[in-house]
RNA sequence: GGUCCAGUAGCUCAGUUGGAUUAGAGCAAUAGCCUUCUAAGCUAUAGGUCCCAGGUUCGAGCCCUGGCUGGAUCACCA
C-alpha cells in the first residue's frame, strides 16, 4: 500500500473524528510538496473547509495533529496557507527503495489467466514503395503502445495488415515491365523496396509526360489526366490481376516479394516485430458478405444503381458507401470485415488501430458501421491516431522527393553517432564490433525518443539537425547516465566493494536523496497512466525526469569516495535502482542501452 | 461550409481528476565547473500579456461560451 492511499484513508478518519463528516477517499488530494517549503507530500485542504467550518490553516493544524500521531511515517508537518505539507519519514523512504529493489519487474503487472486481450494494428505499409519517416512514427508508436499494454498486465497481439494490391502496386509493376530491363535486387545490389519504389517514381514521371503531351496536342487537362495510356494500361493491369492472370500474378508476387524481403531489414532496424502479417490481397474482398446481410436487415440502403450506403446522418456525418455499383468492396468494407474476423477468431477485448489522424473520420464511421450491424463490441474498435510528421520546409510529399526515407535515416543517424563517439574517444578498448553495437543503440535512442517523447495525438515537427543532437531532452542523455551509473559500480567492483542488496533503514539521506526514492516510487502509476492514454511520451517524459534528478545527484554527492559505508551501500542500492528503472521504461518505448557509450 | 485536433519562451516540447506570490525542461545565447565515480554531464544569467474576449470560483494554462489562427477530413482512392 502506497503512502498516498495510507494517508488519504486517515485524512477521511480525521474529517471523521473531527468533524463528524463522512467525505469520499477520491475527494483527497495529495500532492508533491513544493520545493520551496518543507515536507515531502501535501493534502490541499480546501475541499473540507464546508466540513470543518473553520479556517484553511485551522482546519489544516486539526489534520496535521491527526495524521502525525496516527501515521508512524509522519514526523511533523507545517502549514503554508491551505496546504498541509507532510514530512515523511526517511525509514519510511528507505523502505519503500528496498521494497522496489526486492520486486521483479518492479511497475509491471503480470499477465494472469483471464487477462484483457487487445489487438494492436500498426505499420500497415504499401509495397510499392520504401518505408519513410511517417512510417517510422507508426512502427514506434505501435511497437511501444504494445509493450507498455503488456507492462499493464493484458495480453498483445500485435498485427500488421500490409497494403500489397491496388492501383498503385501496378504502376510500378508496370513502370518495371516497361523501363526495368530485367533489374533486381541481386543485380543491381538495391534494397528490394527502395528498387520497386524507384519504378513507383518512374511511373509518375513518365506518366506525367504522356499528359503534357496530351495537353499539347489539344486535350483538356483532366481528360489526359484520366486517358493517359500508362494509366489505362495499369487499371487494365488491375483487372488482370483480380481476374487472376498468371502472368500478372507472378509479376506481383515477385516484385512484392522483394519489397517484403526490404522491409524485413527495415524492421529488423527498427527494432519492431508482429505475431500475426495480414495481406490485404487476402483480405479486400471480405466484408461483402456482412454489408450484404445489414442491406437484407434494412440497416444499410442500396441505390437504384446497385450501390450500397450506411446512412449516418442520425449520428451527425453523411452516407458512406460500403459496395459499388458493381458491387466490390472499398477501404471501409475490408475493414469491417477483418474486425469482424479478428473479434470472433481471437476473441479480442478491444482492438487499437495505430493510423495518423487522417483517418479519424474513417475510424468513426468504422465503429458507428459496426453498432448499426449490431456488433456490440463496435466500440472496442479504438483509434490511436497520431499527428502528421512535418519538416522545417513543409510537409512531406513523395512525389516532390521531399520525403525522409526510414533507411537513410537510421542510417545517418548511426553515422553522426559514430563521428560523435569517435570525437569524444570515450570506447578505447571496445573491438569494431562492440563499437558498433554501441552506435547502433545510441544512434536509434536517439531516433525513437526524440520521436516518442512527444504527445502522439499532435503532430510533431522533425528538424534533422536537432534528431541527431545527442545532448540535453534525448535518447543519449539517458542512455548516457545509464552508463554512468553502470561505470561506479563497475568501479566499486574494481575496488573489491560488495554492494549489498537492500540499503539500511536508518540513515540521514538528503532531500535530493528521498526525493530520487520518491521518483522511483512513483514508476508504478506512470506506467498505468501510459497505457490508459496509450502514450509513450509519459514514459519518455518521466525517464527524462529521473535521469535529471540522477545526475544532479551524481554531481554532488560521491559513492566511492564516500566514508561512511551505509551510506556508500546505499547510494549504491538506490543507482542502481535508477538504472533498472532507466532501463525497464527505455525498453517499453523500444530503446535499448549500452553499457558504455 | 460541417466535423475533429492543435495554439504555452526565438525554436522543439512538458505541464492528467482546477491548487501554493515566482507557469517548467531542452536547444540556441551569455558566464562558470574536469590532477576527484564518464563534461553525451553540472551550475548560473537572460528569455512568457500560457492566441483573444467574456464566464464559472476561494483559486483557471487546464472547465464553459464566443471568436481568431493553423492542420486534418468530409471520394464508387487506399
Amino acid at each position: 500500500m502506497s503512502i498516498e492511499s495510507i494517508i488519504k484513508g486517515k485524512v477521511v478518519e480525521a474529517i471523521s473524528a473531527c468533524y463528524g463528516q463522512k467525505v469520499e477517499e477520491e475527494s483527497v488530494q495529495i500532492q508533491k510538496t513544493r520545493r520551496e517549503f518543507e515536507g515531502d507530500l501535501t493534502v490541499v485542504v480546501f475541499p473540507f473547509l464546508r466540513f470543518s467550518k473553520k479556517s484553511p490553516e485551522e482546519t489544516a493544524n486539526d489534520l496535521g495533529n491527526y495524521l502525525q500521531e496516527n501515521i508512524e511515517a509522519i514526523p511533523s508537518f507545517n502549514i503554508v496557507k491551505g496546504f498541509l505539507n507532510l514530512v515523511i519519514d526517511n525509514t519510511y523512504w528507505l523502505s519503500i527503495l528496498n521494497e522496489a529493489v526486492k520486486t521483479d519487474n518492479y511497475g509491471f503487472i503480470p499477465l494472469v489467466e483471464g487477462a484483457k486481450k487487445v489487438m494492436i494494428e500498426y505499420s500497415s505499409p504499401n509495397t510499392n514503395k520504401p518505408l519513410h519517416l511517417g512510417h517510422i512514427r507508426n512502427n514506434l508508436l505501435g511497437y511501444s503502445v504494445a509493450q507498455i499494454l503488456k507492462a499493464n498486465g493484458y495480453e498483445v497481439i500485435k498485427v500488421n495488415l500490409v497494403n500489397d494490391r491496388g492501383i498503385h502496386i501496378c504502376k510500378s509493376m508496370l513502370a518495371w515491365l516497361r523501363f526495368g530491363e530485367g533489374e533486381t535486387p541481386e543485380s543491381t545490389g538495391i534494397k528490394g523496396d527502395h528498387l520497386v519504389g524507384k519504378y513507383y517514381v518512374k511511373f509518375d514521371q513518365e506518366y506525367k509526360k504522356e499528359i503534357e503531351t496530351l495537353v499539347t496536342s489539344g486535350m483538356d487537362t483532366d481528360e489526359a489526366k484520366k486517358k493517359a495510356p500508362l494509366l489505362l494500361e495499369a487499371q487494365e493491369m488491375l483487372v488482370k490481376w483480380e481476374a487472376g492472370d498468371e502472368e500478372t500474378v507472378a509479376l506481383w508476387r515477385k516484385m512484392n516479394d522483394w519489397v517484403l524481403a526490404g522491409f524485413e531489414i527495415t524492421y529488423k532496424t527498427m527494432g519492431v516485430d508482429f505475431d500475426k502479417v495480414y495481406f490485404e490481397s487476402d483480405t479486400y474482398k471480405q466484408g461483402k458478405a456482412i454489408v450484404m446481410r445489414g442491406l437484407e436487415e434494412g440497416v444499410l440502403y442500396q441505390k437504384e444503381t446497385g450501390s450500397v450506403w450506411a446512412n449516418l446522418e442520425s449520428d451527425g456525418l453523411d452516407h458512406k458507401l460500403l459496395l459499388r455499383d458493381d458491387g466490390t468492396s472499398v477501404y471501409m468494407t475490408q475493414d469491417i470485415g477483418t474486425a469482424y474476423e479478428r473479434f470472433d477468431e481471437f476473441k479480442i477485448d478491444e482492438h487499437i488501430y495505430v493510423v495518423g489522424n487522417e483517418q479519424n473520420y474513417h475510424f468513426q464511421v468504422l465503429s458507428l458501421v459496426m453498432g448499426k450491424l449490431g456488433y456490440e463490441w463496435h466500440d472496442k474498435i479504438q483509434h490511436l491516431s497520431y499527428g502528421m510528421v512535418e519538416l522545417p520546409e513543409g510537409k512531406m510529399k513523395s512525389r516532390e522527393g521531399t520525403v525522409v526515407d526510414a533507411d537513410d535515416l537510421m542510417k545517418e543517424m548511426v553515422n553522426t553517432a559514430r563521428e560523435t563517439s569517435e570525437e569524444l574517444g570515450k570506447l578505447s578498448g571496445y573491438s569494431k564490433e562492440e563499437a558498433e553495437d554501441v552506435y547502433y543503440k545510441v544512434a536509434m535512442g536517439a531516433l525513437k525518443y526524440f520521436i516518442l517523447k512527444v504527445d502522439p495525438k499532435k503532430n510533431m515537427m522533425f528538424n534533422p539537425k536537432d534528431s541527431i543532437d545527442f545532448n540535453g531532452n534525448t535518447g543519449p542523455f539517458i542512455q548516457y547516465t545509464y552508463t554512468r551509473i553502470q561505470s561506479v559500480l563497475r568501479k566499486a567492483k574494481e575496488n573489491g566493494v560488495e554492494i549489498p542488496e537492500f540499503a539500511k533503514k536508518d540513515l540521514n539521506i538528503s532531500e535530493k536523496e528521498s526525493f530520487l526514492i520518491q521518483m522511483l516510487a512513483n514508476y508504478p502509476n506512470v506506467i498505468k497512466d501510459a497505457g490508459r492514454d496509450t502514450s509513450p511520451a509519459l514514459i519518455s517524459n518521466y525517464v527524462y525526469d529521473l535521469s535529471k534528478e540522477y545526475n544532479q545527484f551524481y554531481h554532488d554527492f560521491p559513492m566511492n569516495k564516500e566514508e561512511n559505508e551505509d551510506l556508500r551501500n546505499f547510494r549504491f542500492v538506490l543507482s542502481k535502482q535508477v538504472a533498472g528503472i532507466i532501463k525497464s521504461g527505455m525498453s517499453l518505448l523500444g530503446v535499448s542501452l549500452p553499457e558504455r557509450m
